[in-house]
RNA sequence: UCCCCGGUAGCUCAAUUGGCAGAGCGGGUGGCUGUUAACCACUAGGUUCGAGGUUCGAGUCCUCGCCGGGGAGCCA
């Protein structure tokens, strides 16, 4: 038995071999009838050509869009213009019958109409497309930082500290819900809890990786994050994964090199190994996708600093609903005028005000803003978001102290800074807003294939 | 959580001012064909999301609810 996708592209033809795969299209003529025959191996289909005198006409009961079946036959340069090599069947075994309430027929479906079946949209052209994509991009981010001398490194996804500002948590509990156990204050008893006390599922492994990577010099995480966030757009899940490298010895201008350095790597990787992906999904979904990879690959991202932007949008500000001035955070209107207009592809803004980032990105010498950058891409948002890390002790308290945060539950995170502090840096890459980037998918419910958004979960 | 749009056949959608419920695809039947989401003919297929209301009459207007989509905020 071979895949299909060998079977279309290994040795020539004249070889007998075994397939098995899944009908996508039939078509029953007077002498022949033909099946598309594919196996999710690759974009393309294979075509079997079944002479009719070899079979009983019983043997193609059950077997219409959506049959899973098993065909031996031998490889023959095709007669048609839609592909160069066929199968010539001689033997069908149909493992799994199929009929007509299948809910995949052979025309265009809506991407709203297939979540409504996440069990079987995986089977369609373009939900196969989207997950050899996911894996590609999983592994080209693994070679990535293996080739650079990281070491890939496994926080915990539940943990007791909520990351400050990261999003909502979903708390976990083992106590019984309809009985919570009390304090005489009134205050629920975590002391009965599992881990004795308040637990929460990650919302970053960022903090967690610092003493990794301030032992082991580069490391990255690369896993899921929750977030109960009560955010419905189309780009944000409950769950999703996030790649966080963690970096001793860099610096901001260190970090923004090996952001875009990544970007680049994973896009080259793509556009060599998922060519049919990108252009069945230029087709079919995203027509601007071929220049989203020369976005990528072939300029320098631009940067510019939030002050920069500040002036730039102000000079441009007549068209937003929402005029902003130095301080002030950017909406997405202001966002996407940047990258979509200003810039038109992928662009870092860069030492935001302190008081818009959490207490770990480090303060610049001019006292108000922080060494960080966020890579903001066309039509996905923010699609990585780094900083310098704040490493002198008396600085991070300081701000903590500003933030209003115990220090008490941060203890272990100043201690990093008391003994054998070192500058280190870092950033958080979308995994999901990243392959929607790649992949020209609008929406982050249709590269997951089992999408959790605030409300749903089919 | 807020704002906007939508829900009609299995799927994608149409239905003029409130006046007979329609088409394509898919299904069935027949025909034709090395076909390409095949093609041609015929045919079956409906609680118009749900509950109320207005009206002689509601897919269409009003109220509430449910579901879906887009946007805002927050974020990745």
């Amino acid at each position: 038995m071979e895949t299909v996708r060998d079977a279309l592209r290994v040795g020539g033809t004249g070889r007998r071999t075994t397939v098995c795969g899944w009908v996508r299209t039939f078509r029953s003529g007077k002498n022949v009838a033909f099946a598309s025959i594919n196996d999710g191996s690759c974009h393309d289909s294979l075509q079997a050509v079944f002479e009719l005198g070899l079979f009983d006409p019983g043997d193609f009961e059950g077997l219409c869009t959506g049959a899973c079946v098993r065909l031996t036959g031998v490889l023959t340069d095709s007669q048609g213009r839609e592909q160069d090599r066929e199968l010539r069947a001689e033997e069908l075994e149909l493992l799994g019958p199929s009929d007509s309430d299948y809910p995949l027929q052979k025309k265009k479906h809506s991407n709203e109409f297939l979540r409504t079946v996440p069990h079987l949209r995986t089977r369609s052209a373009t939900f196969t497309a989207v997950f050899r994509m996911r894996h590609h991009l999983a592994t080209a981010i693994h070679d990535f930082f293996r080739d650079r001398g990281f070491f890939y490194v496994h926080p915990p996804l539940i943990t007791s500290s909520d990351c400050e500002g990261a999003g909502e948590t979903f708390q976990v509990t083992t106590l019984p819900l309809s009985s919570v156990p009390l304090r005489e204050s009134g205050e629920v008893d975590y002391a009965s809890d599992f881990f004795r006390r308040k637990a929460y599922m990650t919302v970053s492994a960022q903090l967690e990786a610092e003493p990794l990577a301030l032992a082991l010099g580069r490391v990255y995480t690369f896993g899921p994050t929750f977030r109960a966030d009560h955010s419905d757009t189309r780009l944000h899940a409950a769950e999703f994964w996030m790649i966080e490298p963690e970096m001793a010895f860099f610096d901001l201008e260190d970090d923004m090199k090996l952001m875009e350095d990544c970007v680049r790597f994973i896009a080259s990787r793509l556009e060599e190994l998922c060519h049919a992906e990108i252009a069945f999904l230029s087709e079919t979904v995203e027509p601007a996708l071929a220049s989203r990879y020369d976005a990528m690959l072939r300029k320098k991202f631009s940067r510019i600093t939030y002050s920069g932007a500040m002036e730039l949008l102000g000079s441009a500000q007549d068209g937003f609903e929402r005029k902003v001035t130095w301080g002030d955070d950017l909406g997405t209107e202001h966002e996407r005028y940047l990258c979509e207009t200003a810039f038109d592809g992928p662009v870092f803004v860069t030492d935001y005000p302190a008081t818009l980032k959490p207490f770990y990105h480090r303060l610049s010498d001019d006292g108000r803003t922080v060494a960080c950058a966020d890579l903001l891409a066309p039509q996905v948002g923010e699609i990585i978001g780094g900083s310098q890390r704040e490493e002198r002790l008396e600085v991070l308290a300081g701000r903590m102290a500003g933030a209003g945060i115990d220090p008490e539950t941060y203890r272990w995170y100043l201690e990093l800074r008391r003994w054998g502090t070192a500058p280190h840096s870092g950033f958080g890459l979308g995994f999901e807003r990243m392959l929607m980037y790649l992949s020209g998918m609008s929406n982050i419910r249709d590269v997951l294939p089992f999408p959790r958004t605030y409300g749903s979960m089919v």
